[in-house]
DNA sequence: ACTATCATACTTCCATACAAGTCAACACTC
DNA sequence: GAGTGTTGACTTGTATGGAAGTATGATAGT
């Protein structure tokens, strides 16, 4: 989902369409179409040799997700970032993610923290040598959770909140402590693993509030990627 | 958004495959359009004088929110209810909507207490006239707080999540206990005046719960429209 | 009676042509 | 020079024909 696909290929026997949801989807979240560059339905179909129709139909699920905005008769652009939706969905995402942690420490699963402790040492070792790769494995952890938790179909739903977050992540690798990250999971594994469902709560609200610390940096530094202003989102 | 759209003309100043998702989203969420049943590109650009594009271009966007199934060379069909996609969409917004209502009550607000005592009235006066209306009401309800504790973004994506809660809804008003509902968003409302915030979110938690007790009945009786459980199934 | 093959009528998916709106450049009028 | 109308090259939106795949039923063969 979140895989790097610059090496594309189309593959002639599956239907294209979904195929180049999939490509540009990536390449916006990947910050390489940058925000509010325009994306022409032609150019692309040119370059994906085929035709128009299927780049649109890619288009039009796009911008239902967020991604892109698509003026008739004047063009589609890739959407510039909007923070009240990243704000949004953080908390969407943080409301979400408590509950999970909650459930799970109240009935700890040896296995399931043998697996998240697992992780824990991968994403040790490349966090100075691959931060995209990173994302990667911090998107495996948290799906983790909600797997262990049964709600793997609730987690789909938050296929469009994770976009918009992830999307500030690959602006700036640098703004982002990976390594308080880590630790951070560290501590939600722990707070599981003791049966501590409040703290364990406490401790996924504080990690899934870091972004805020380095959201207002970013968009200073990169102003030309975000659109409007950032108003006030109230967080528990 | 939940408005009835039987009797709806196309506007032809406008884009006609926005138009034709949000008419036939409407029609499937109210269970006009069964599920499991056949959808053709080819009749509804018949029914609504226009070609099978635009009608193709809706379907896209409604199989990717979960309500139609679209088997290539095969046909589209209204997606059966999957009830774990239900069940995980009622996590999300319990989750959600307790956290907003817990926000709320930290800071009680009187003009918001006076306009959500005011839908309260509607709401009973509608509650045994027309069930349909007050399913709208009750969205109004959930969304009004969504705003006051100014997350509105954030309510937007929960669209899927409550279209697959309000199918069920749809299937069958009478297994909905609709003055229980109404006390309960009372009571949510008067905890928030309090301004007992554990108490609202209490409130909230037990209030988004109360599908859980019809879900297996209409589950029951409707078997036809669900997937996976009772419905005469024809696996290979 | 039973099975395999093939014709046919569907379906979605893609390519192409055209329609309609937008915007910038440019000539023209005042 | 300032303002205005026009042209033309763009854009997305829609219509239509055909390609490829699938289900169904008739038919031939055993």
């Amino acid at each position: 989902m979140l895989l790097d696909l610059n090496d594309w290929r189309l593959n002639p026997r599956k239907a294209v369409a979904p195929q180049l949801r999939v490509i540009l989807r990536s390449r916006i979240v990947r910050n390489q179409l940058k925000p509010s560059s325009r994306l022409s339905e032609s150019d692309l179909a040119k370059e994906y040799q085929v035709s128009r129709q299927p780049v649109r139909e890619a288009f039009i699920t796009l911008e239902h997700e967020g991604l892109l905005e698509i003026r008739p008769q004047r063009g589609t652009f890739v959407k510039p970032i909007d923070v009240n939706s990243v704000l949004g969905g953080r908390f969407v995402r943080e409301a979400f993610e408590a509950d999970v942690v909650h459930n799970l420490a109240q009935t700890p699963d040896t296995s399931l923290i043998k697996e998240l402790r697992s992780q824990l040492k991968e994403q040790a070792a490349i966090a100075d040598v691959n931060p995209a790769k990173f994302i990667e494995l911090d998107e495996v952890f948290h799906e983790t959770l909600a797997i262990a938790a049964g709600i793997e179909q609730a987690w789909g739903y938050l296929e469009a909140v994770k976009a918009q977050m992830d999307r500030v992540r690959f602006i700036s690798f640098v703004e982002f402590p990976i390594h308080t990250l880590i630790a951070q999971h560290g501590q939600i594994v722990d707070k599981i693993e003791e049966g501590d469902a409040d703290a364990a709560e406490r401790s996924m609200r504080r990690h899934l509030k870091e972004i805020l610390n380095s959201l207002p940096r970013i968009q200073q530094l990169y102003p030309q990627y975000f659109a409007g202003g950032g108003g006030k989102v109230n967080d528990p």
